[in-house]
RNA sequence: GGAGAGUUGGCAGAGUGGUCGAAUGCGGCAGUCUUGAAAACUGUUUUACUUAACGGUAACGGGGGUUCGAAUCCCUCACUCUCCGCCA
């Protein structure tokens, strides 16, 4: 959510870099602003009238006390008309603020000078390219048929257990996800981050410190008998454990890291393109998450790039990094580069990693600010990234390393499987 | 699931209708003293909106009500804790 204040100064600024994401709010920005104007006004208004009402109120007690009863009595009947109207201008003023909010919650944020224009996927800048693409052998097939031919994970069974999109991982199929768990989450241990367990539900107020709720509600699994949401990320039970929350300045940087499967219902998303491992309901990810100082937050950016630049070279899975342009860009984020590994025997690349900077609009909604020395507290940075997203990572390792003989096992995960080959 | 008790400032904890935004203690910050530190002492210590400023308004779990006036009374919702039951 953009703040207030931001729209009031640079109104201009904001339309002209949401233009990059193919939208206009010149109308809904001005609303904002008449709004806010009218909004201030009333609420000076009431507490003009709350004033005259508190003064009223005291002079009464004190007659009250010195036993005037008739004179407390008179200015009663002076009270009625103040009170009255202060109501009316209170629920005047929840209106206009309902109505400010119900703009500002449908605005998304304002992209950062170096997103570029564009309209779909198709758009994106791809701004690196790392390792060679592999040379399959002649008998090379796509992961889905793998995952058959090994038994590593049986999709009919999880058909049977729950529906489409939630897979049964079995065998070495299992063991090689635990390893890549456990690789992801010591490498970001190493590299500084505090690992978490989080909830796996959570309430209507962390999605919409995060920014599900509303947007992206269909999105979501809906546990209405209590009201709560299984997550489609870590990154809202994580991003969370912040709502409301004054840090110091000197507690940048933050870094927390956490393991959990995400629930996605991903309604009307599915296509021929769809198969296999390539998009689920239920899947595992270990996602990390900085706050940041607003001075800070793009080389935080770059961190949290090349911290997943790091485990791709791991892995020795070629990929690339993509620029998101503003019609890819996600609805709370100011940057993202997006992780893709290519996947061989499909012969595509697959997204593996979202990394974003959100400035402030998380922590707007979040309530989540510092305080530097003796300065009024200010919103920080939120950032977050998959580090990894495993379905397609494990998708891209079996169709690369793929042989006559088997599939082998990237040298840096054979401590975690404890087997160096699927055969 | 049954019964009961609670929800107040960073924390602990007073406050049951009228200078209560809120005692007191702890913690934090600043100062005095000290070569330095500790101790002691003194002062200070929420946030949002609004105003050029002085100031004003709001907030004692959320929402609503009674009243001239609510942290305090009533209704309602949420959450927490204790005991019992069940249970990984």
């Amino acid at each position: 959510m953009l703040e207030l204040t931001r729209i009031r100064e640079s109104k201009d600024q904001i339309a002209e870099a949401l233009k990059v994401r193919n939208i206009d709010a010149d109308a809904d920005l001005a609303k904002v602003i008449a709004l806010d104007e009218e909004r201030r006004a009333t609420q000076h208004q009431m507490d003009t009238e709350l004033q005259e009402l508190n003064s009223l109120s005291k002079e009464i007690g004190e007659l009250f006390k010195s036993g005037k009863a008739a004179d407390a009595s008179e200015l009663k009947d002076k009270t009625a008309a103040l009170k009255e109207n202060s109501g009316k201008l209170k629920t005047k003023l929840q209106e206009i603020e309902d109505a400010i909010n119900e703009i500002l919650y449908r605005i998304p944020n304002v992209p950062n000078p170096l997103v570029p224009k564009g309209n779909s996927d198709q758009d994106n800048e791809i701004v690196a390219e790392h390792g060679l693409k592999p040379t399959l052998y002649s008998g090379a097939v796509p992961h889905w048929e793998l995952i058959k031919d090994y038994n590593l994970i049986d999709f009919e069974l999880g058909v049977k257990i729950t529906g489409a999109g939630f897979p049964v991982y079995r065998g070495k199929g299992a063991r090689l996800q635990r390893a890549l768990i456990n690789f992801f989450l010591d490498e970001a241990i190493k590299a500084g981050y505090e690992e978490v367990i989080p909830p796996h539900l959570v309430n209507a107020d962390s999605g919409f410190g995060t920014g599900q709720l509303p947007d992206k509600e269909g999105q979501m699994y809906h546990c209405t008998e209590d009201n709560l949401y299984l997550i489609p990320t870590a990154e809202v039970p994580i991003t969370n454990i912040y709502r409301n929350v004054v840090l110091k300045d000197t507690d940048f940087p933050i870094k927390n890291v956490g393991y959990t499967p995400c629930f996605r219902r991903e309604a009307g998303s599915w296509g021929s393109h769809v198969r296999g491992l390539n998009r689920l309901h239920q899947f595992d990810k270990v996602e990390i998450v900085q706050l940041s100082h607003p001075d800070k937050s793009y080389d935080t950016l770059t961190e949290m790039v090349n911290h997943v630049k790091g485990l791709l070279d791991k892995l020795e899975l070629p990929y690339r990094v993509a620029r998101l342009c503003g019609g890819d860009l996600g609805f709370t984020s100011a940057l993202t580069y997006d992780m893709e590994v290519f996947s061989a025997a499909q012969e595509r690349w697959l997204e593996v990693s979202s990394i974003s900077n959100f400035e402030t609009f998380q922590a707007n909604r979040l309530k989540l600010r510092f305080k530097e020395g003796s300065d009024k507290p200010k919103l920080a940075h939120t950032l977050n990234g998959s580090a990894l997203a495993l379905p397609r990572i494990m998708a891209a390792i079996l169709e690369n390393n793929q042989t006559e003989n088997g599939i082998n096992i990237p040298k840096v995960l054979v401590p975690y499987t404890g087997f160096d080959k699927i055969n």
